[in-house]
DNA sequence: TATTGATCTGCAATCGTTTGCAGATACATA
DNA sequence: TATGTATCTGCAAACGATTGCAGATCAATA
């Protein structure tokens, strides 16, 4: 009974042959002939050898390990694309280090020295929604090691990204809503300092414009898309005189909160007022009425930030240039906004 | 400009001393006096170097990495258990690899090796419905190190474990469906390969038994809990003549196919038929009517796992005997299971 | 002066792989 | 026999930290 772990030393005194070999034997070097292959991995099977990632990655600096930030876990479309990004990159033999900011820039700090630290090849990330000095991705401090950002990206800082249309996300809701009359739409969207917001409330106003409808910032709001937070903008909306006859809300949990706001204070939606959503996470199909809103794809976003990042690993030159990525996005029409 | 990252040895230079003592110095070792740890700190800051965990992990062995395996992240109480295990181990300052089995028994155990391989101190496991063979859980496959399960945990192995208390929400559920007047109760649960459902079935049928109800085979189902496959059981229930005045689902989904079932079928729920579902996810207080269900404080469990690791990892004695940790349950009842 | 003890520092081996380079072997060809 | 070529194998130095042990320094005490 061996209680130290075996390794590529004891494979080598078995079989009888250098420590070198046995390395190219089990990494199925070519310079090593099939025979003595067979030899190494049953000698490898009998000892019970396992590998030493740690070891390999250290002498070789190939961690083969990507470091992901998200703010949540939690979030539907988080974990979506979070599943995504780690089921292509094992296609790639990589492994993902998950790590959730909580919406803390300080501890997406801390992440990022941590993940440097674990010598990550590479990084995903989807900032917090306060996030606004960068500095610590750029490329000096990173050691030279790629990022590529996602949905949560820097608003003026180069960078290789992945998004959704926002604009256009934006633009189709408002429409959507103004096609069916409504003219006073209000717009419950998250802080400005993150970049999708202000891509979303860019397409709201184009949509606005084109049918000569007036901005009014006394219908707009920007805060972290809590409950509490939606229901007080809920009541600061419906205390005016004139009142909304839409919601925009730049996701669903405000959206529903909408809603379960709409249902205590006796105004029938969509009858009285035409609600949107935003990320068509599996809620809006529950909620009664259904939930309009506007599917983001993250299956296809989390794909797409997991090749880049795998091409950026890959690619030998040192791209000077940013590569910027664009999924397109769908607006799902449900009770909530339509005609009745 | 370097382009070699800085290691300890450049510090040595830089500070005139030996590497051992940058070493101890950063580590913050009390054998080093005060002054000189100012002063390699000051160097290694000017220098820009940033420690590398890996080669730190190989040669103590410590790679201050808990792997944890999870059937997938988007259930909301994987994600909340995830969270809490990750914020606890990170006060320890251990990393969590996070890995999807995404329910296959051949990728659960891939994943065992590609943690081992990484030298992972511990693992945490909540299994798939179908995992049969533990063995590669055993201690001589794990080389040593420590694993503790939750949620989903080996029915017929001694391990250490931490788990709701599944009886007691069978009980429960079971039981408030009774004093509801109901006697018809069928119970969609998941496939009794896996733990859980089977001490749900157990607090079931204490609870019809202790009322005097006939455990009834016909009304009872056990598959994976999806749409399809709770439709499918609903068709079975109500094509017989005696059809049921209740339903204990095993989760929410379930829970809330039955519902919709009931919708299309124009059987009104809670009157002609209450329903139950378990984990108290956050679509149960979106559905109308409101949904029964079992909350099973994720958090908590979370925690507990992550604390009943470390304990074994630091414990120095080699325990012989396993820990069993429950946490309790909460029965929410709401407007789905309530006499009208 | 010699001894002790406390405090600090350095040497050098070690963790388990990878990999550039050189050397060995075998076989065919000149 | 000598040479070339292709194929395989081994040596030994990395990778960047940690750590047991021994040694140095210096002040205090006998």
């Amino acid at each position: 009974m061996k209680d130290q772990p075996v390794t590529i030393k004891d494979i080598a005194s078995e079989v009888g042959m250098s420590v070198s070999s046995i390395s190219r034997a089990l990494s199925d070097h070519p310079h090593i002939s099939e025979e003595t292959k067979v030899k190494v991995r049953a000698a490898a099977e009998k000892l019970g050898y396992r590998y030493n990632a740690l070891a390999a990655a250290l002498r070789s600096s190939k961690s083969k390990t990507i470091g992901l930030i998200v703010p949540r876990i939690s979030m539907p479309f988080q974990s979506a694309v979070i599943t995504a990004i780690q089921n292509r990159l094992h296609t790639y033999g990589y492994n993902v280090m998950i790590c959730q900011s909580n919406e803390s820039p300080e501890l997406e700090k801390k992440l990022v020295d941590l993940l440097l630290a674990i010598q990550v090849e590479g990084l995903i990330v989807s900032s917090t929604l306060y996030t606004k000095d960068y500095s610590v991705f750029d490329r000096s401090s990173l050691g030279g090691i790629p990022v590529v950002f996602y949905d949560r990206v820097p608003k003026d800082k180069a960078c290789h990204k992945i998004v959704g249309d926002e604009f256009n996300g934006g633009y189709q809701v408002t429409k959507h809503l103004l096609e069916q009359g409504c003219r006073v739409i209000a717009h419950i969207s998250g802080p400005l300092s993150c970049s999708i917001y202000q891509h979303r409330l860019s397409g709201y106003k184009e949509a606005l414009n084109e049918f000569g409808v007036q901005y009014n910032e006394d219908l707009v709001f920007f805060h972290e898309l809590n409950r509490e937070n939606t229901l007080a903008s809920c009541d600061e909306l419906f205390k005016n005189e004139v009142v909304p006859d839409a919601v925009f809300a730049c996701n669903d949990t405000a959206a529903l909160t909408v809603i379960e706001y709409a249902g205590k204070n006796n105004i029938s939606v969509p009858g009285d007022l035409k609600v949107s959503g935003y990320s068509n996470d599996n809620r809006v199909e529950i909620s009664r009425p259904k939930i309009t809103s506007v599917e983001q794809f993250p299956h296809l976003m989390g794909d797409g930030a997991a090749k880049l990042i795998m091409d950026l690993i890959q690619s030998t030159e040192n791209n000077k240039s940013y590569i910027s990525l664009t999924t397109s996005i769908e607006l799902i029409k449900r009770e909530s906004s339509l005609k009745v």
